[in-house]
DNA sequence: AGCTATTAATAAGA
DNA sequence: TTCTTATTAATAGCT
């Protein structure tokens, strides 16, 4: 039976933004759902308590939340799941919120640093590779292909340096500058808010997740207007 | 050859609470992964703004966002002000600002991230070629003597560990300063600080998430506020 | 919004 | 925890 394919079935894609703008609102659509319930199957598999909150590029948001959106990230802002007025109430919240921002720093530096010690662990190897090689072969060596690979190489690691120094200098400064503000006065956190505009509205589609107890706002709830809160599982527009 | 099967493969499961507790830890570090992958890979594919952060049932956070965690949920929170007080709000530009220097430093951390994962495709691609080359034999490899760029390629990535150990320490230091400082009266943020000394290296990478502006939070803030704090990328301890 | 052919994620096991 | 393997689950390209 030579029955003909129906479709090419899925295709391996790079990960980069889809050009296509329709293809990239479809895909949208159907990875939030993968999102939010791959979200949804660890809260209820692990008890753990999650909060996916996901604007799309045309600036709808659409949230999951176990037990709640606001319940995870009042306790990821304040560490303490107990929510007043987390965006007044002067201290504890933007406190909690230096603390946060200063701990990233530093884990991204930690970071780094095990990049590069990881890209060095590779170097060396490819050092040992190329010796042995060298050995074998005649006493000269020579590349007919990307020998950019190399240059690149290196002078990508010089801007690399260069940014880091950039980057330990800000890191201070900014230190410094929250240090002495949090003696002054404690300004609370007030959203920095990038306001994007122009929602529209939203349909609801479901999905039925088996969750008890999580919240789904999922709406199009547009950042600059409020109101209107579909909460469809998993609706489908964007 | 009657090889007799490995693994029985991965099986069926039923979505609800895990039981076994030490199966339910290792799924949660699974999915938890996956999930962040899976958001890294929606921001980057459809240019959406997405934030994620989980609670391990054990009490640590892990979070990823793109651009933020912080911008995103501010942008949601904006829109969603229900227990925002217009009384509260007190000088809150100066907020704005700092919020926005913590998120430049993060998109400077990024980029640096960015060039390392560039890099390392770079040695990759060396290494394969080199790999070929050695099976092959018959390569037009070969090289003019300069040896320098590899020397040199080796004390550059030398310098630069050494100067982010310095950043790393610089960053401890300073954050210590600021959170025993802010923290005085919350004497149970105190222990909070988690950058301590240089020395322990952090995990490796699971996933190296190819992810330009994101940022990921990834620690272990536990909830109480304190305890141990694994600080690596992607740490994997729950 | 449905349909497959494939790729990707991952439950088990080591 | 990390790696491997056998399967299930997610989804890219079409319709």
């Amino acid at each position: 039976m030579v029955r003909r394919k129906k479709s090419m079935g899925r295709q391996k894609i790079e990960i980069k933004r889809i050009q296509n703008e329709e293809a990239r609102q479809v895909c949208f659509s159907k990875r939030r759902s993968g999102v939010f319930k791959k979200a949804s199957e660890l809260s209820i598999l692990c008890g753990a308590e999650i909060s996916v909150v996901v604007f799309s590029p045309a600036g709808k948001v659409f949230s999951f939340g176990h037990p709640s959106v606001e319940a995870v990230v009042d306790r990821f802002l304040v560490g303490n799941p107990r929510r007043q007025h987390p965006a007044c109430s002067g201290g504890g919240g933007l406190d909690s919120h230096r603390e946060a921002a200063v701990r990233e720093l530093n884990r991204k530096c930690m970071e780094l640093h095990d990049m590069v010690e990881a890209e060095k662990k590779k170097r060396d190897a490819l050092e040992k590779e190329i010796k042995k090689e060298k050995e074998g072969e005649a006493g000269s060596w020579s590349w007919d292909g990307d020998e950019d690979v190399e240059r690149l190489g290196m002078e990508g690691l010089q801007e690399l340096e260069r940014r880091l120094v950039e980057l330990r200098s800000d890191a201070a400064r900014r230190a410094d500058q929250l240090l002495q503000k949090s003696f002054v006065f404690k300004p609370q956190f007030l959203a920095a808010a990038p306001l994007g505009s122009g929602g529209a509205g939203a349909a609801a589609g479901v999905h039925a997740v088996k969750n008890e107890a999580a919240d789904v706002h999922y709406p199009g709830l547009d950042a600059g207007g409020f109101g209107g809160y579909g909460h469809g599982f998993f609706s489908s527009t964007i």
